[in-house]
DNA sequence: CTGTGTGCAAAACGTTTGCATGCCT
DNA sequence: AGGCATGCAAACGTTTTGCACACAG
């Protein structure tokens, strides 16, 4: 996604409605940068929101999945991680605080499917997620 | 891990023990190229040894995560995938059945981390995963 | 004999569901 | 008015934990 009004007008072009939880979850999820779980997101829309529910909360992130405004990161082994960024990039994940990096070099030349595995398997995309340590976290450790 | 005597003795080295129920599981997981889940696992094991139990599935690949005989996969968002076969290599997986196949080919010359990357990260490996639709749901699906 | 491994049951965790009510359009 | 959205509580599937007992070394 890019503004929470082009993604409210997206919803409302497919017949959805716009309430003030899915403005909130909005708001929050505009120019995130963080890789939000369902819960970071739950918290802080909280704040200003006090009785949302988590249920909601599932309820929009899979709505503007379908509508196409996010992406949902299959990263970390715990929890779903979502992220409004939808231009093409990939991900570094840190071994020990988990957090999620996002790395805009692009790959995509290299990434070519032989005809011998795209004769069996259609592929419509892909990720590449790099693992490691993030700096702070090798500052903590003692390198 | 390539066999399972060399896997007894990676563990036998490490202090660790030997019993009927590790080495059914390190039978199912040699040459396994199906990247079961521990429910999979447990499945089969459960026909020559149906008294193990769930906690020693875990248990068991814990200790092969930990002495780095087998990889864990994060890929489905459902439950985790284990993997015996350390050669690198990528994967793909069908958005319909959720089947894991391999992909071999090899990428690695491409995926070359920039200087601004590492300076902030220090990488230690990479998985790229491959989405789409293999070519028997593509058939079922009525392409 | 020591301590690691096992199996059971229960708990934990993130996520999903059923349902009555609420409210956007 | 109609139907989608909300919030609650309960269910779900996977994984983890606490504990007493068993057994490999």
């Amino acid at each position: 996604m890019d503004t929470v009004d082009g993604a409210l007008q997206a919803l409302r072009s497919k017949g959805l409605k716009i309430t003030p939880q899915r403005i909130a979850i909005l708001k929050v999820l505009q120019g995130n940068t963080s890789h939000p779980s369902a819960e970071e997101i739950y918290k802080k829309v909280t704040r200003k929101h006090p009785n949302i529910s988590f249920t909601t909360i599932y309820n929009t992130l899979d709505v503007l999945k379908k509508t196409g405004q996010i992406r949902e990161l299959i990263i970390d082994k715990t929890r779903k991680h979502f992220d409004p960024d939808l231009s093409p990039h990939n991900h570094l994940i840190c071994d020990t605080c988990h957090t999620i990096f996002d790395i805009f070099e692009d790959f995509s030349d290299a990434i070519t499917i032989p005809q011998s595995v795209s004769d069996v398997f259609h592929v419509t995309g892909h990720e590449i997620v790099f693992y490691g340590i993030c700096k702070e976290c090798l500052q903590k450790t003692g390198n």
